[in-house]
DNA sequence: ACCGGTGATGTCAGGCACTGACATCACAGT
DNA sequence: ACTGTGATGTCAGTGCCTGACATCACCGGT
């Protein structure tokens, strides 16, 4: 094996990934994750953060998305809207990918640490959206608490798309949620 | 001192947060808290699952308030009422303790791995609370939407209690966010 | 007053995540 | 060929966290 082998990252996620599932992610060493990609756990902490880092690849990706698609609603959308155009936009992507999503999540479900990052992602995704809508003119804590309803609902949608059947669509769920949340809070004492 | 001085988990969790904000999180190791507190590190780890976790004491209390706040509302309360109502417990149970809360929110904020720990609590409430109204009737989707809109909620008015000034009273803007929240998703397209 | 059980603490050894410092290698442009 | 640049390797070290076992204070029974 060359010493420079292309797509290091990507053999790392790849072999992180397999070897996640297989034996479970506390009984994984940095060093094997390493030794299969063809690398050195030094090199792996120069790729990802920590252990737990090599799951949670494209994150950056889906902020800009988010930002991208607030930026581009008509200046008619309401907030709740846009960030729900926002979380949609989200669904849409990882559509494609849903066989890897249930694979990872299966990873994710059955470790707390792993879970914990998770959140941290949804937080920041939570951000971004709040960022993208003060951007646009959004009063803050409006933006702010637009940005946590709709990840919320994400989150609800997400787990009922993972658990469902594969002919499952997410931005649908997503939508579906939305229009729960809207029944909920109308039949709320005022 | 006595080997056995009574107390010893609230010893650790007062030398942790004085170091903490003394010296912060990081520069800050474990043997250094036991040592404050008159333990041994092999000790803390015995009332403590990890670094992160002495900061997050009074969770399973906080809990249990809101099962029980829940399981005391009235049958003919909506779902996302009685979810309110837990979060709004909440902050009466955190308001005497506002001063002690600020400090420890000034670490949290200044330390990405407590952040993330925060979030895994908040997280767990929110599942207290969808199960808390499972347990009266609630379909599941619907509660566990009403519960992560209450903590959404929850968490927007925490932020402006802590940075606000001293007077500011956490129920009450808990309440003021969930009105917010009611008339941005009036404004929904439909 | 002794005595054994019980639970909290101490001691010791070790694995593994993560980091800093420095060496080494492949490649690109000159 | 020469040299700079960036990715990788090597090495040593710190600190988090755990298992196994010893030790100590207290409590109840005798």
């Amino acid at each position: 094996m060359n010493r420079w082998e292309p797509n290091a990252r990507g053999r790392l996620e790849a072999a992180a990934l397999d070897l996640y599932v297989e034996r479970g992610f506390a009984q994984t060493t940095v060093a094997e994750i390493a030794k299969q990609a063809g690398l050195t756990e030094r090199t792996y902490f120069r790729h990802f953060a920590d252990k737990r880092e090599v799951l949670f690849g494209g994150s950056e990706e889906l902020a800009q998305l988010i930002a991208a698609t607030i930026a581009d609603q008509p200046e008619s959308a309401a907030p709740i809207d846009a960030a729900a155009a926002a979380v949609e936009a989200m669904g849409d992507r990882l559509q494609p990918r849903r066989e890897r999503a249930v694979r990872r999540q299966g990873v994710i479900a059955a470790n707390p640490e792993l879970q914990e990052r998770e959140l941290t992602k949804l937080a920041s995704m939570a951000t971004t959206i709040a960022d993208a809508l003060r951007e646009r003119g959004t009063p803050s804590p409006t933006a702010g608490l637009a940005a946590e309803t709709a990840i919320g609902v994400f989150k609800v949608a997400f787990e009922r798309w993972t658990t469902a059947g594969t002919s499952s669509d997410l931005a649908q769920l997503i939508r579906d949620s939305f229009t729960d949340l809207k029944a909920l809070l109308a039949e709320v004492s005022p």
